[in-house]
DNA sequence: ACATACTGTCTATTTTTTAGACAATCTCAT
DNA sequence: ATGAGATTGTCTAAAAAATAGACAGTATGT
């Protein structure tokens, strides 16, 4: 398990790698959310803890948020839990309505905060299934509007294909679940 | 557009009614969230403004989160914007988790309230074509592994059928296309 | 080691596909 | 309406493919 810690503050930081330590295998710190893209392009990050109030200008969240949409909007992105010492109600629904799985006050408790982060990362695992179903639903459909174009004999191999497979090349079993002769088969694979 | 609004104070209800129902279609208003399934189970129902504070027994929001949960877990739930007296965090936190589309802090702004049901409602809509996108992939999933048990003539005949729609009906062009001779594919429907 | 099932290959027969041709019908733009 | 071009239904003869059946050799599992 891969961690990534965004915070500004060094002290945190530096709590949080010793607290998440013992709990998630890697952790990475970082200052500045700028580095996120950098972080994250391995695809091998499972959650993020963002904090929401960077460098004190804007104390409403919105650079957090700015930083929580970037993650959210990758090809796989990791579970993002949100902290922020200001516990706004609009703060916390504006981060869930973007993606992030859950959200922590400062100050947090240990075993809350290790729990959500392990919540947030199962949680976003389970999207990432259903979102894999739902692509695999479009290549379905893909194959399944291109195979009206493809010729009778195109749809035969790739059918008779699919029957050896599952018959794990027993050709026997294969031609006769396919309905022709064993010979019929062989001269099938022969061609092509 | 149908909203169902759920609140203890029969003066909140009246007040809701008057608000969105010139904004929205027909309003239908409850003091009794266990009316809910009742409510709902035409199916016809867009989005649900839920109370979260019921009783005054329960402060914490338990009842309203029941309830949410009761509605979430439903074929082809409404988009639901939860609306509570106490700004509490976790509790916005775990409304959206359990699916809520928004959250409203009383007393609210009549426009924002508004804005965010119509949000709500759009963003249902987005997920619930998603899931659909789901279920068709299990739909297609399974055609594909039933094809799978096919004789290879049905799966021929099923291709042929397709591209013979296809063609609407041309069976020249059925066949050039489906790379076999015109007297084949005549052959092919004789048998069927 | 034994029985069973699978493979690769063969033969002869039956069935299907094919190209080509024909008149009849359909379609559509002039 | 009419004529060109495409489509249909049907036919023939030749080419191609599928079929049942048989055979020895090779796994496979007990």
């Amino acid at each position: 398990m891969k961690i990534v810690v965004v915070d500004d503050n060094p002290a945190v930081r530096t709590a949080l790698r010793l607290i998440l330590g013992n709990e998630f295998g890697e952790i990475v710190t970082s200052g500045d959310p700028r580095l996120l893209p950098a972080l994250l392009r391995g695809g091998d990050v499972d959650g993020v803890l963002l904090d929401m109030n960077f460098n004190s200008t804007s104390l409403d969240g919105s650079d957090g948020l700015f930083w929580l949409e970037r993650i959210k909007e990758m090809e796989n992105p990791p579970a993002v839990v949100v902290i922020t010492a200001f516990g706004e109600v609009s703060l916390a629904v504006d981060a869930m309505k973007l993606g992030a799985e859950d959200f922590v006050i400062k100050p947090w408790e240990n075993d809350e905060l290790i729990a959500k982060l392990r919540g947030a990362i199962e949680r976003n695992r389970m999207e990432r299934r259903r979102l894999s179903a739902v692509s695999e639903a479009e290549a379905l459909g893909q194959r399944e509007s291109q195979r009206q174009q493809m010729t009778l004999e195109q749809v035969k191999m790739e059918h008779v294909k699919a029957v050896i497979t599952q018959c794990q090349g027993n050709l026997s079993a294969a031609a006769e679940r396919l309905g022709v002769n064993r010979q019929t088969l062989y001269n099938l694979l022969k061609k092509s």
